[in-house]
DNA sequence: TAGATTGTTAATCGATTAACAATC
DNA sequence: TAGATTGTTAATCGATTAACAATC
């Protein structure tokens, strides 16, 4: 068992724990490296080696339980608690992101949603009422909130940006297309699905 | 110059094409192969080497020029014409996504906007009108449409998956959770927030 | 000229894949 | 027993990185 994992097996093994949770809702008990394979586009023998350094969570010719590959996966990830996560912006799109079952099939917890206009201060959205943008830092500490999702318009993400890591926050999701410029030990994951469409499309016309 | 593009290499000038349509969107006239690096967090060596293998772009002790690389790029990836996309769900991801400027950006243009609720047919979402659903194979068709976005809930998402293929759609991104099972013709990427997320954590908690 | 940054080489490491014995 | 699928090996390929000469 390697001591850290590497970026890439611990970016395959969250894949993992999404299909399987999937497959869990979807009334399965097991699953085959093949069927994994099936949904992530990750080759099958890839995955049994991802899963085997770890232990032998398998029975040949059955294939994997779902719910104990579930828990050994989440105990590799250390991901099993809960996770207070805050959401910037209560425009559609981070309604859109709130309403989402996908956060708390995981054990993240949206926490805090935060937004500049008054209309919609004090408004709920996906169970969180919205709080003043000004309280955001001390909102952070409070409930002990360690990611920051920016669901803002493109002009508006670096000034909100600068204001999460002024809160202390070193993980940022930005779903704007904005390039964010933060400190080095904050990490910004920028979501764009126009580059994955381009990517998309190239194999598609070649 | 290789005759196609490796996946890796195809992903990576595709992020690359955002960085630099950004950063000219701020002023930039030109941009070095660190900087590039500091927005994607792929390695600056990297960047250089994708790049020289297919000509010499840069000046050296300068850098690249931001306009003259985003056409060399938009030429290898062969993303320079227009490419229509039909958008399934008119809700509030539906119109999130109609709503940014992310995919005019690249070339690539909501060329209809589909739902089954008849208040929404009619509407607007960022200035497409929205088309009632029944019509979608023949809209597909008349407009060349070539991929279907999925922003529907769920449980509608299969049934949704099942008639873009049927109207011979064979690139599909899927907002929803659900994992969809297509013929193997047919390219899914399902973007998956939670699941970076947890990606993410595991490198922040250990 | 001095400083910066490219283009390129060489070495290493991780991902990918085929193949197959083990075994459920 | 027959069929299916894991766990594992071995070979190959692409990604990553450091280093540095070339040159703007």
């Amino acid at each position: 068992m390697p001591d850290r994992l590497t970026v890439g097996v611990a970016a395959r093994l969250s894949r993992y724990l999404q299909v399987l949770t999937q497959a869990k809702k979807m009334g399965k008990d097991r699953i085959s490296s093949q069927e994994i394979s099936d949904y992530t586009n990750i080759n099958a023998t890839q995955i049994r080696r991802d899963l085997s350094a770890f232990g032998k969570f398998g029975k040949r010719g059955v294939g994997y339980n779902i719910d104990s590959l579930l828990g050994e996966i989440r105990k590799i990830l250390r991901t099993q608690g809960q996770h207070n996560i805050a959401l910037v912006g209560a425009g559609r799109l981070g309604q859109a992101i709130a309403s989402s079952p996908i956060f708390a099939e995981h054990g993240i917890n949206i926490a805090a949603v935060f937004d500049t206009d008054p209309d919609k201060v004090g408004r709920t959205v996906g169970n969180v009422p919205v709080t003043e943008y000004s309280r955001l830092k001390e909102t952070v500490r409070e409930k002990n909130i360690i990611v920051g999702v920016l669901a803002v318009p493109a002009d508006n993400a670096q000034q909100a940006a600068d204001d999460l890591v002024d809160a202390g926050l070193k993980i940022i999701f930005n779903y704007s297309e904005a390039l964010l410029d933060v400190p080095s030990d904050v990490q910004v994951h920028t979501s764009n699905p126009a580059v994955e469409l381009l990517h998309a499309l190239y194999f598609h016309l070649t």
